[in-house]
DNA sequence: ATTTGACGATACCAATTGGTATCTTTATGC
DNA sequence: GCATAAAGATACCAATTGGTATCGTCAAAT
């Protein structure tokens, strides 16, 4: 019935859970262990320290995140379709969560700003790899001759982001899907705006 | 040499600072009595806890936020023009700071998510408040004849928010002002196209 | 000038923090 | 079936947390 890679798991698991919802500094090793049922023995065991810990359950989080991503983008088959799966995705968070709190990136960029260096940088990259995501996205869109070709591939990525992420915090302050669904139904127009009239 | 509403409110105002910069549950009030050079004894007669020092600080933030930004619109005299200062208070998070550490609204709202409800409801105002300037700019604009008279108050207002402070979110998180910009940029054509032709 | 009451400093408190040392238990290779 | 090493539980640690009781001190009213 031991299974220390599974224990690991669990660990990280709900780690990331209580991490992107209460926050990283503000959730200590004993809610940890309450949340778990493991002790701290068990923990330190798998773990250096807490820094350790938060940075492979926010790895994690990351990893759910574009894994989920990508997969959405995969299925669709044109710049448009992609482009809704992007959305679906980002409403999801309020939706039906596949994680809890909200997205992991915008949690941690706000909380990691200054005090944690460690935090901050994986933020960074999380960035990066959305715009990425996003970026080739269009740039896929140009080359198939469904997105207008002088479009600035960056600055729309840029602006895909702001808006979405901007829109997750509005919806879950008020508790409701509203500001995502205008974010949504705006970058909409924004996507139809960049296409090549068919 | 004694003031107690002078103390008080520096206690306020850098306690203020500390909450924005390191968050709220994260900034302890060792780090207050260092940085106000204020002991426990000083800040417990002017709060009753911690809690009423961080709503009390949040309420300064924010009080700061809207008559900065009240008075920055109310020095234009036009829809364009009072959008642009919206955008110059925006951008200025970022550029030369009247707070550290960014939006408050931003800030609070993410990490008051589950855990705090008191902040939580501040946040709830704050959105309120930001959401109803913009709201009655976007209304006088089509009033005045400057703005398209089909156009959906609120989801722009909505729009509108949710770019800005994503940018802010992707600006503070890569250290420059290209998130921020990017948003503004967009937010322009976003005005331009509800705007009235002249 | 003295009294008085608020102001702020000092000294303390229990509870909790992240972390460690040690002990027990469990699976596994022989 | 037994030794062994790893996994996890228990028990501890100093430091820090928010909070309080008490003490000195300053300024204003008498």
């Amino acid at each position: 019935m031991r299974d220390p890679q599974a224990t690991k798991n669990s660990i990280i698991v709900t780690s990331a859970k209580l991490f992107n919802t209460q926050g990283y500094k503000a959730t200590s090793l004993s809610d940890i262990t309450k949340e778990t049922g493991l002790t701290k023995g068990a923990i330190y065991r798998h773990f250096e320290n807490k820094e350790d810990l938060e940075k492979q359950a926010l790895q994690s989080l990351s990893n759910l995140m574009f894994t989920s991503l990508r997969e959405r983008i995969k299925e669709a088959y044109n710049f448009q379709d992609k482009m809704e799966a992007v959305f679906g995705f980002f409403e999801n968070y309020i939706k039906s969560p596949l994680i809890q709190g909200g997205c992991p990136l915008l949690n941690v960029a706000i909380e990691a700003d200054d005090a944690h260096p460690a935090l901050k940088e994986q933020a960074q990259q999380m960035l990066i790899s959305l715009r990425s995501s996003i970026s080739t996205l269009i740039q896929n869109g140009i080359i198939n001759k469904q997105v207008k070709e002088d479009t600035n591939v960056n600055f729309y990525a840029s602006v895909f982001i702001s808006t979405l992420e901007g829109g997750i915090m509005m919806s879950k302050l008020e508790g409701n899907g509203t500001g995502i669904r205008h974010a949504v139904t705006h970058l909409r127009q924004v996507t139809q705006f960049i296409s090549r009239k068919t």
